[in-house]
DNA sequence: CCCATATATGAACAGTTGCTCAGATATGCA
DNA sequence: TGCATATCTGAGCAACTGTTCATATATGGG
């Protein structure tokens, strides 16, 4: 059973009838669909990625529920794992544009993005829908 | 170095003095600051677990895209994975509330949700943004 | 009731990820 | 310039994930 075939006996249900260019035509809509920016994806992607990880969210939960920049010194007594494991995550949510960093002598700070935010807010709005 | 000296530090710094009340005190406002929605926490992390990964985060841009329902045939045609495979993520998706399901016959018509729609439109609209 | 079709499920295995440990930078001060 | 502190980096390994293959379930029609 080819996909085609497939998708020939879903327009014929639909439609009542089916011909060989109505199943193209359909295939090329779908493929349009998926053909978004090329660019945006990779990035959009890692954004995802990097977020959907339990230390790296509660790091950014605690960023934008402070609502200012915050010294790594201060992430590292609430967040529990390894100093090590701070860092590195820290690093990845920079990579990923979901947090700034600001130097100020040895300190280091981090800031939530405004894309950050707008990810948990996404969350927060979205509760408790289906 | 205890983490505790090092904040104490950081306000010394800050502000030209810092008592063991100083530290007490930032450390609980840090802490409460953390203490987030227990309830809603594994779920909003799942759902950005479930989108982060390419199969899925592709099958909820094409039904974004759509704009509307689409069978499981018509998502196996674009998607370059086993029909299996998109089966086990559509599941998925449908288990973090991303996408609904509706039965017709044995087809299957999967929907994107407000959430997951929520979710990309929180991309979209901050690309470019530092 | 039996068969074909559409989709779902489970096990298994390769690939990826996230942690910790050890050590490297980098900054400020004596 | 040498030391202490704050943070970062890389390697290594255990744990998790995503895919495929094989098989199961479910629905409709003859």
């Amino acid at each position: 059973m080819s996909e085609t075939e497939r998708i020939e006996r879903l327009i014929t249900e639909e439609s009542g009838e089916c011909c060989a260019a109505d199943v193209e035509e359909r295939l090329d809509t779908l493929r349009e669909y998926r053909s978004w920016a090329d660019d945006d994806y990779a990035t959009d992607l890692n954004a995802l990625k990097t977020l959907g990880n339990d230390t790296r969210y509660e790091i950014v939960r605690l960023l934008t529920a402070a609502g200012r920049e915050l010294c790594v010194c201060e992430v590292e007594p609430v967040i529990d794992v390894s100093d090590s494991a701070i860092s590195h995550a820290l690093s990845d949510l920079r990579d990923a544009g979901l947090v700034t960093r600001r130097k100020d002598g040895t300190w280091r700070y981090y800031e939530a993005t405004e894309r950050a935010e707008a990810l948990l807010a996404a969350l927060d709005d979205t509760r408790g829908g289906q």
